[in-house]
DNA sequence: AAGCACTCATGACATTTGTCATCCCGGATG
DNA sequence: CATCCGGGATGACAAATGTCATGAGTGCTT
C-alpha cells in the first residue's frame, strides 16, 4: 500500500522536481501538485491523501495556515513542512498548526523520502539544528500591533507611510517601533525588521 | 550521445530533486551535483560537461562569477542560469558573464529539460517576462561605491556602522546614501536598499 | 475590585538622517 | 588644456527618527 502524497510549493521548478524525485520511490505516489496553499485541504480530502508536503512561503494561503486547514479537513493526513529559510519561529508555529514534520530545503535529498515515511508512520521529523535554534530564540516577544507595524515598515517607507498603512497616528507608530526595537535588540528600525524576520516573528 | 550536465545549487533538496528530474530524460546525464560555485569550473573540465546549470544565489562563489569561470575554463560548455528571484539586473550580468540561458524557478518543470537541450544546441533561452523587465529597468545607475555603501546598509546598521565597514567618513557615507536614494527613487535608506536589491543592482 | 497587559495617543527632547554647497584629487575625454 | 566624472571629505541646516513620560480606554486575571 503506497503513501498518497500531495505537494504544494510556489516554485514550479522545485515542485516538479520534488514530485519527480519522490515519485521514484516505490512506496510513494504523488497524487497532486499545487502552486499555492488555497486548494490543498480540498485536494487532500478529495484524493484521500496520507501526507501533505507544504512550503511555508507561498502566495495566497501560507503554509502554516494551509497546514491548519489540512488538519481540520482531514485529521488522518499528516503534514510535512518544507522551507527555504530556517526561521526558528516558523517551526513552533507549524507544530502548533498541527504539522508532524519540519525540514529545510538544504537537507540531503535522500532523507526527504525517509521524512515522508516517518511522518506517515506518525513519527515527528524535525531538523535538529532548527530545533535547537528554536529553543534558544524562544517565542516572539512582539505584540500583534508591534509585529503589524514592523511588517508595514519592512518595505522601507517613512513613519508617515506606516501610519497611513496601519491607520495609526505617527506618534503611535514611533512608539511601537521603539518598543519593537527594544525587544528585538535592533538599534534601528531596519535592523529590528531584519532581526524579527530572521526569527520568523513576522509570520 | 547524451548531454553531460553539471548542477550547482546550494539547497540540497532542490539540487537533488533537479538532478532526479533531469536524470529521467534519456538524452541527459547528470555527471555532478555541487553545493556551491567554487568547484564548478573544475568539475566541468574534469568531467567534460556539455552544460552547467547554476543557481545565481550561492554561498562562496556566486552563480554569475561561477558562470564566468566555467566559460573561461571550458568555452565549449554552455551555462544555464536558474534563479529563485527574477531580478532584472541579474539577467544582463549573467549574459555578460557568458551564460546562454536564464530561467526562474517557477517555470514549468517540463520546460526545464527543453531549456537544457536548447542551450546545448547553442540557442539562447531567456524568460520572456524577465527579458521585458530587464529592458525597462535598464542598467544600474549606481556607481561602485554607492552600491558598496548600500550593501553595507542592507543589514540595517547606523551610518557609523556603515562608515566603519566601508572605511569611509560618516559624512561621505551620508553623501553616497543620498546619491543612491536619488538614483533609485527611494525616500529612505531602507527603501533604496530594497529597490536596488529588487533590480539586482547589488550583485 | 485591583492589577496588569495591550492599544492608542500627545508632547517634548536629543540624535540621527538626508540635503546641499563646497572643496581636493586623479583619470578620462573632449 | 579644459572639462567632466568618480572618489573622498567637511560643515551647516532642516527634517525625520528614536526615546521618554504621561494619559486614557479596554479586556483579562486573580
Amino acid at each position: 500500500m503506497t503513501i498518497r502524497l500531495v505537494i504544494a510549493d510556489d516554485q514550479a521548478l522545485v515542485r516538479g522536481a520534488l514530485a519527480a524525485l519522490l515519485g521514484l520511490e516505490p512506496d510513494i505516489e504523488v497524487v497532486a501538485e499545487l502552486g499555492d496553499g488555497t486548494g490543498v485541504a480540498d485536494a487532500v480530502v478529495e484524493l484521500a491523501a496520507d501526507v501533505a508536503m507544504l512550503d511555508v512561503e507561498m502566495p495566497g494561503l501560507d503554509g502554516i495556515s494551509a497546514a491548519a486547514a489540512v488538519r481540520r479537513a482531514s485529521p488522518s493526513c499528516r503534514v510535512l513542512m518544507v522551507t527555504t529559510f530556517g526561521r526558528p519561529g516558523y517551526l513552533k508555529r507549524a507544530m502548533q498548526a498541527g504539522a508532524s514534520g519540519f525540514v529545510v530545503k538544504d537537507t540531503p535529498a535522500r532523507q526527504l523520502a525517509e521524512a515522508v515515511r516517518r511522518v506517515h508512520r506518525g513519527l515527528r521529523v524535525v531538523d535538529p539544528v532548527l530545533a535547537a535554534e528554536s529553543l534558544t530564540s524562544g517565542d516572539s516577544p512582539l505584540t500583534e500591533r508591534e509585529a503589524d507595524v514592523l511588517r508595514a515598515a519592512s518595505d522601507g517607507g517613512t513613519v508617515a507611510d506606516i501610519a497611513k498603512a496601519a491607520m495609526l497616528s505617527e506618534g503611535t507608530v514611533r512608539n511601537y517601533l521603539s518598543a519593537a526595537m527594544a525587544k528585538t535588540g535592533g538599534r534601528t528600525r531596519a535592523e529590528a525588521v531584519r532581526l524579527a524576520e530572521d526569527n520568523g516573528w513576522l509570520l
